[in-house]
DNA sequence: TTTTTTATTGTACAGTTGTTCAATAAAAAT
DNA sequence: ATTTTTATTGAACAACTGTACAATAAAAAA
């Protein structure tokens, strides 16, 4: 009745920490499932055993940095239930702070050779924390799906200029930024 | 004095022709750089001289792709050289259109498995057409740059989750709902 | 046309990949 | 404590990868 065998969680564990090490020395691209089992002194047969990408076994990492944009996302929501976005307030906003302190792992993420895989987690995560907070709008022709969609990737897309410039804008003007750009309309 | 030399031409026109023909079989992951080189008649160490990966073969036809999205996007510029995103009538957004045009190649380009290289190239080429035909803003505190890539991919994160609902929506749908966004203000 | 340049070929090699299978060892269940 | 289940191992295989190098053939330059 134990969640998972012991088993397997030593060796996923040995096969964390032997990526974890290499991608010291190395980028993702450059690594190979042998180097990691050997490094690991696992089987190579164990390795697509529980995964069949060196990518896969990244994924489970950056599912835990996925997991605490979302804490950090909702910490300003803990005490009122509803914020409406003409009160936001560039402090509330952490999504860039998140990415500041984990800007190791967002470079591999953004990188050209990576597989696009980790994009779609990082833009299922934003959009489904905006289409969770959004008001019931009174505006019943919007798509809220496309919508959501539409805003969560327009952030990124901030971050994605941020990474291409090296992440040399701070955090603060970021946030500065995304405000007006919120409050922006078309015509001005 | 020549552009290039003859052979190079006859051996990426090979390898192109091989590609295309193996990408109605199977999916780009799955394809080999043995198994192209065998189809075009072309030495394996050939191959290595002019590309390094599958990826970059590819790449020269989605930059083809990508011109012709700048062709269609400035298409209803060519007789009025400024147009105020307030007149923007939802027939002149020609983004959708192209897209749907090129579904079978954007279906691979979106694809989980596939390098980010891709996306950026159309991020790109959206960030210059919106960065080329912005009128200078009154507003002297945006960021120009940062302003194109989060309107730029505002627009891709629309063309991804219609990529996700399997091109569902039909095109003046999406065009209406973006024009909806764009002149939404952020309070409503 | 002849010479010069250079793209392509064929061969080879060590390493990686993805898969299979019987043997083993470790954990879970009884 | 013993049995049962199952994760791991090691070995082997064919195919692919990336690289190197001398020989060849094709194109460009003279």
């Amino acid at each position: 009745m134990t969640r998972t065998d012991l088993r397997i969680v030593k060796t996923k564990e040995a096969l964390h920490a032997a990526l974890l090490d290499l991608l010291n020395d190395k980028v993702l691209e450059d690594i190979t499932i042998s180097e990691i089992c050997r490094k690991a002194k696992v089987n190579r047969g164990t390795f697509y055993l529980h995964y069949s990408q060196i990518e896969d076994l990244f994924e489970e990492y950056f599912k835990e940095i996925t997991a605490d944009l979302a804490r950090s996302y909702q910490e300003p929501y803990r005490h009122v239930s509803v914020l409406k976005p003409s009160e936001l307030d560039p402090s509330t906003i952490q999504i860039f702070h998140h990415i500041e302190k984990y800007k190791p792992f967002y470079k591999i993420i953004f990188s050209k050779k990576v597989p696009m895989m980790y994009y779609y987690l990082l833009f299922e995560e934003i959009k489904s924390l905006l289409l969770h907070d959004k008001i019931a709008s009174i505006e019943e022709e919007i798509n809220h799906d496309l919508y959501s969609a539409y805003q969560a990737n327009a952030i990124i897309g901030m971050i994605l200029e941020w990474y291409r410039q090296d992440f040399s804008y701070n955090v603060s003007y970021l946030n500065n930024q995304l405000v007006k750009y919120i409050n922006l309309k078309a015509d001005l």
